[in-house]
DNA sequence: CCAGACGATGCAAGCGCTTACATTTGCGTC
DNA sequence: GACGCAAATGTAAGCGCTTGCATCGTCTGG
């Protein structure tokens, strides 16, 4: 009788109205939807026909409330502005979809609170596991996953000493390893323009790879001159700026990712030095900008696609209640670009 | 009694255990969660206090399904692996934040059916009104609009010839401004790589405009070289190493947007071919990439801000019932890298 | 020819919330 | 001190769907 009245014309056709016009139960019109094998063929052929000439779709709300479930999965990404996320969610989604599996993408703007706030509403929502960034976040962000007992899983950093289950690789690691070869190069005077590090790990990782390394070639931390910015493009060419007044001036310039070594880059060109002949820089990530640039960065391939699969993977596991297998490292290699060269002659 | 034998501890708290909780009803708990000023001091205090304990959190699916609306808000974005949309996006979000609403955003691919699909979902879900990007799609969409009666506006296209509500610049006049300023320069051999145009207004409007300009300056269509693809950096670059293979060579080439356009800089350096000493690019957008290419790319710029914004004001007024102003025009002008230069001495 | 089994379907009880309507309470008035 | 009114709160009817359980044929084997 729901939308008997719907003579009206506009309403929205419910359950009651295909299974009126195909004349069966809500509860067949139900599996037809849900379990169609479990309904002979006849009838799901009128329960079709029925819910193709009247339009129908599922109520989600409704569903969710009486199934609870919602094959949707959320993610929280710190920042859509730029693509440093994209290609690697884009992964994740599409092996989501593979499964009929929704993405629910929400942003946290790199603020551990914020972040809490979006694992609050995309629970809400009836996410019914989530994908999470780094292992930095709030107590009780834990504790909430905890207590509703969502599947979740941490991307984008792999840190042997976190015990959570993540896939990602390890940024201390790859870090040092682009170091070195800085250093092998001959740089002795370097700077490091970082990602905010308060409440990202992936970032505080980085640069204390730079400085361990750099530390192990007798360079104390004291020596190394570190800004920290909003990642952000223009936020890495005054990072540059500023950082090229130092004295002595850096030979070398290791930014937190390829967005500050890109802003980094163009400030170069602004202020007429020659990279890497002048000085050199590099980035770190691997997004589509490092090869666009001028030079293109040397910088650090993360393997974006795999890990978003691998996430998708994992999750889906989880959400099944298998319990997956341990957390997986991937690797990070150095990918050289021509930002990099030998320690200018003095 | 719902989850009285939530003494089973992981139980989800529902608005009846807040209830007992605090005792009173749940009618109660529902107003001070709603509308606070119904509802006495003294009681909001001990039901907030027992929402707190609890860590309550209402059900989304069953709050829609009651109140028969969401707070939120649908975008389909034909992509999101560029920064395209991204800033216009987040001003959206930014002004439905302010007034409660939570934004949910999928993309399309660029392809109608697949928007159609979107559409379908987020409607399902329950978004209250969507933000549709450009005019073309396919008639169910239109009609599922129309008979569900969702509120909607387009957005990144104004288009005098169309009635439907949208806010947005003009694809066709930016675009013959711009080439207008080509011409001037004296280029005569122009090239065009385009996005695809097919179920693409946008890129279609952008790709006339330069062709009308061009045949105003006695230009014929047919001698203009156009290539069609897919918004790429590297598909631009791909298309405009084919294109300079012509005869005779274009002195300019029109990208479609920037992203096309930077792949193409990349190209011509690869080719030896300064820019724009020997051949002029330009782009269309204005995002970031613009800026930090070499040279700065000569593009369109676009508001994108002020486009969201507006966006999200219409729509505002739109699911209140108010019937906004009509279709708002925004301004896109030309703006001025290094990327066009005046034709090169025969 | 019938008991038993099984596949297809219907019945109806919720899922957790909002809200119209009913009820109670507390005040100010005359 | 009784009355009326408004504010505060409670009662209970759904919102549209899923699903455990009951029912009904139909088919099989003895």
């Amino acid at each position: 009788m729901s939308s008997a009245q719907s003579e009206n014309g506009s309403q929205v056709p419910t359950l009651e109205d295909v299974a009126a016009r195909a004349g069966v139960s809500t509860a067949t019109v139900s599996r037809c939807l849900n379990t169609p094998d479990r309904v002979s063929t006849l009838t799901r052929d009128r329960v079709m026909a029925a819910v193709r000439e009247l339009g129908y779709a599922p109520n989600f709300g409704a569903r969710a409330l009486a199934a609870k479930r919602t094959n949707t999965f959320g993610a929280i990404i710190p920042t859509m502005e730029n693509a440093i996320f994209a290609r690697g969610l884009q992964a994740f989604q599409e092996e989501l979809g593979k499964h009929g599996i929704t993405l629910l993408v929400a942003s946290s703007s790199y603020s551990p609170e914020l972040e809490e706030e979006q694992i609050r509403a995309l629970i809400a929502r009836g996410a019914d596991a989530l994908l999470l960034i780094g292992h930095d976040r709030t107590d009780k962000s834990y504790a909430l996953l905890q207590q509703r007992n969502i599947p979740h899983v941490v991307a984008w950093a792999f840190d042997p000493s976190q015990s959570r289950l993540s896939i990602g690789f390890d940024n201390n690691k790859a870090m040092r390893a682009l170091t070195r070869e800085v250093l092998n190069l001959g740089h002795r005077s370097i700077a490091i323009i970082s990602g905010l590090r308060e409440g990202n790990d992936r970032a505080r990782e980085r640069a204390r790879g730079a400085l361990q390394e750099m530390a192990t070639a007798g360079i104390p931390e004291t020596d190394v001159p570190v800004i920290e910015t909003h990642y952000g493009i223009s936020n890495g060419a005054d990072a540059f700026r500023k950082i090229m007044q130092d004295t002595p001036r850096p030979t070398a310039v290791l930014c937190g990712n390829d967005v500050l070594a890109a802003g980094a880059l163009s400030s170069a060109r602004q202020m007429g030095l020659r990279v890497p002949e002048d000085v050199s820089i590099t980035g770190f990530d691997d997004i589509e900008i490092a090869d666009i640039v001028t030079p293109p960065l040397t910088t650090v391939h993360v393997p974006h696609r795999e890990m978003g699969r691998g996430a998708a993977r994992l999750l889906l596991a989880l959400s099944r209640g298998e319990i997956p297998g341990p957390s997986i490292e991937l690797d990070a290699k150095v990918k050289w670009g021509e930002s990099l060269g030998p320690v200018p002659e003095a």
